[in-house]
RNA sequence: GGAGGGGUUCCCGAGUGGCCAAAGGGAUCAGACUGUAAAUCUGACGGUUCAUCCUUCGGAGGUUCGAAUCCUCCCCCCUCCA
């Protein structure tokens, strides 16, 4: 007993919404693993860490001992879930599917354990059904319920068109439960309403509805709006070890416990600890570097999670510089270049006219010292550090 | 099919013949303050041989000493009516 109240602490934590919770605990007593469904679009992933808000939720599931399933909407992918703006998307090649499903697991393997989790394909039943098949799934759902979903909603009182393709996107969403007998699924807040639609699905196939949990939209490094790579507040899994750590230090205290409670593996009640110690005056900085150390392991290595953070520590603590800068070799033609220029060669301003701007603005230092004159000449046959503001760095040596 | 309104620099959005590389806001970048926090303040924010010259305001032409602004054609988006 006292096991499962465990487990719906775990299963609880972080998430929005639990339909029906009661249903959670009932099938949790049964015993058994249980099947979690996550649906994922079949489009390249190039996944950061507001997507593992999701698949983090697996992994709990997984050590819990309940089996993953993983689906690949491929067919789906073929409607392209409405959201009013893109009605259809162009299908991708088998090849197309076959290569993202493995960018995937790379991905998504990271946090899951491969051996406890099912990759699937929607088209594997999807392309089986026939047009009557498909009828009988339509009518099993009313135009009615259709329009309870907010954007139908407001796009039908709006005046706004809705193609009629658009309703068998929750319908074949709906169906792969069905298909997978899939006894718990997993989305974003957003997905409330497909994920409701397999419930009711299922019931008319005979089966026990599926328990519903949503799981909320992760903030991105502004701490406002949602963590997506077009507004380039993210953090991808793939970042460098150093990148990543120092994106994750540079947000707000207030959103350090938010990701704590989605992103961070550690006990709820070890975070309540931590956060009682930054309330007794511990520097939220130390704590953030857990956090910091923790993802870019998870991600890397312990080993570079270590790094990470003693390189932190160094360069930005310390006033010291990184302990691995980029090497460049420019050459140049004549008795020297000129600052602004050399700046713009080795990448580190987009344009002269930036170089010039940076300089102006006392941000560029040459071996530590601060540049003032953008127009002074380096001869060749040196070496030397360029910086451009704290971030940019490289050391150039110029040849003749 | 008919009527009307639009497309401006990364985004939103002013500008309706010269003072426009184009207001203002957002985003971004830099400086100060710090904990590379956040907040705040300051500045920058097309390119260049940088007090110069060059390229930009949906596209192509044209008028003019001079156009984002006027004209012609084309492309695209939106609203209302049928």
């Amino acid at each position: 007993m006292g096991a499962i109240n465990e487990a719906l602490a775990l299963i609880r934590r972080g998430a929005e919404e639990i339909l029906a919770d009661g249903e959670l605990e009932a099938r949790l007593k049964e015993g058994r693993p249980l099947r979690i469904k996550a649906g994922f679009d079949p489009t390249a992933p190039d996944l950061h860490l507001g997507h593992t808000v999701l698949i983090n939720k697996l992994r709990q599931f997984q050590d819990l001992g309940h089996e993953i399933l993983f689906l690949i909407g491929d067919f789906t992918g073929m409607i392209g879930d409405p959201t009013g703006k893109n009605m259809t998307r162009k299908p991708l090649t088998r090849e197309e599917v076959v290569e993202n499903a493995q960018s995937y697991k790379a991905q998504v393997f990271k946090i899951l354990d491969p051996e406890k989790t099912q990759v699937m394909f929607n088209s594997e039943w999807m392309g089986k059904m026939s047009a009557a098949d498909l009828i009988q799934l339509a009518a099993k759902h009313t135009v009615a319920r259709m329009l309870e979903r907010d954007d139908f909603n407001k796009r039908y009182n709006g005046g706004q068109p809705i193609a009629i393709h658009e309703f068998l996107y929750p319908l074949v969403q709906g169906y792969d439960s069905v298909a997978m007998k899939a006894d718990v699924e997993i989305g974003g807040t957003d997905q409330k309403f497909n994920l409701l639609v397999g419930r009711e699905l299922q019931k008319h196939y005979g089966q026990k509805p599926q328990v519903v949990l949503t799981m909320p939209i992760l903030e991105g490094l502004d701490g406002v709006q949602k963590m997506s790579k077009s507004l380039n507040n993210y953090i991808g899994i793939n970042e460098p070890p150093n990148e990543m750590f120092g994106k994750i230090m540079s947000i707000s205290d207030e959103l350090m416990w938010r990701y704590f409670e989605l992103l961070s593996f550690r006990p709820m009640a070890e975070i309540a600890r931590l956060r009682r110690r930054v309330e007794e005056g511990a520097n939220p900085r130390d704590i953030k570097f857990l956090l910091g150390e923790e993802i870019v392991s998870r991600f890397h290595s312990k080993a570079e999670g270590v790094a990470a953070r003693e390189a932190f520590v160094a360069r930005f603590q310390k006033g010291g510089l990184p302990d691995e800068i980029p090497e460049q070799t420019i050459h140049i033609d004549g008795t020297g270049l000129a600052i602004a220029n050399i700046l713009k060669e080795a990448g580190l301003t987009k344009s002269t006219s930036e170089s010039i701007r940076m300089i102006k603005q006392g941000a560029v230092r040459l071996d530590g010292e601060r540049v003032e004159d953008g127009k002074r000449e380096i001869a060749p046959g040196s070496e030397h550090i360029f910086q451009v503001g704290k971030r940019r760095i490289a050391r150039v040596s110029l040849t003749g």
